[in-house]
DNA sequence: ATGGTGGTGATACCA
């Protein structure tokens, strides 16, 4: 069994210890992270080298920074933007482990519908999409995860009549640019596994959202074709959003059986 | 009804 999983740790600096604590007791082979709001030279990657995790990073101050952890060795260079488009901001890193190719997305936030960073959320997702369909087929095995800021359906927010086809996350435009992602032939891994709503990775810090049940489900795994049959479990860990001093999203952890033979 | 919380970093900005 392969255990892969998605983690937006708002800030590495702080959470580190709960990433500590979380890796130790998940024993996850692979973890995308999203938000480590780190520069390159101050990634922690000596402490999770002692944890037995090699990692690849592409981060900045403040804001943004995304990584990926593996226990086995990364086997080809990794990618830290997409291809053809112009960002400063550090939101993408492939890599390859083994016969599976890694794509983590820190996907934009978008602040409200008809902002501008809602039409750079848009047209961030088109130039995502066009690179994605080259990473299949070059990599049949693709999993493609971390914090899609889309809450795929209604099943996926606590209350749609707040989360409406108007709402950032939710929005009707939002929702079509993650289904043409899907169309390329991946497969939302948590829906393969579990039919029903109420299931979230996110909860605002504010209103003891967490404590009430109100949050939405925007960590997201995607799988390749090749990979579906392989998809034995999807789980959202809510355990760490319980810690003090927690991020505001769950980890989400994948687990793929071996290829056979 | 606005502000409610949190990270960064020093003041607003982002989520």
């Amino acid at each position: 069994m392969t255990t892969i999983a998605t983690w937006n740790v708002n800030s590495l600096n702080v959470r580190m210890p709960h990433l500590q604590q979380w890796l130790q007791s998940a024993q996850p082979d692979i973890v995308a992270l999203q938000e480590t709001k780190l520069d390159d030279p101050k990634f922690p990657d000596d402490v999770l080298a002692s944890l037995g995790y090699r990692s690849v990073f592409c981060g900045q101050k403040t804001y943004n920074g995304v990584a990926i952890l593996s226990r086995k060795p990364f086997t080809a260079e990794c990618i830290t933007a997409v291809p053809g488009l112009e960002d400063e901001q550090k939101r993408v890193i492939a890599a390859t482990v083994g016969d599976l190719r890694i794509v983590d997305l820190y996907v934009v936030n978008g602040q409200a519908v008809g902002s501008e960073k809602y039409a750079y959320k848009l047209r961030w997702l088109e130039a995502v999409r066009e690179w994605l369909r080259a990473e299949l087929q070059a990599h049949p095995n693709l999993v493609v995860l971390g914090d899609f800021n889309i809450a795929p359906d209604d099943r996926d927010v606590h209350d749609p009549a707040i989360w409406n086809a108007d709402s950032i996350h939710s929005s009707t435009g939002e929702r079509a640019a993650l289904q043409s992602l899907l169309a390329l032939g991946l497969h939302d891994a948590f829906r393969l596994k579990n039919d029903g709503g109420g299931h979230f990775s996110w909860w605002d810090y504010r209103m003891g959202a967490f404590r009430r049940g109100l949050g939405l489900r925007i960590d997201l795994i995607l799988v390749s074709d090749a990979l579906k049959s392989r998809v034995a479990a999807c789980t959202i860990d809510r355990e760490p959003r319980t810690w003090e001093r927690p991020s505001d999203h769950a980890p989400v952890v994948l687990e793929l059986t071996d290829p056979y033979p």
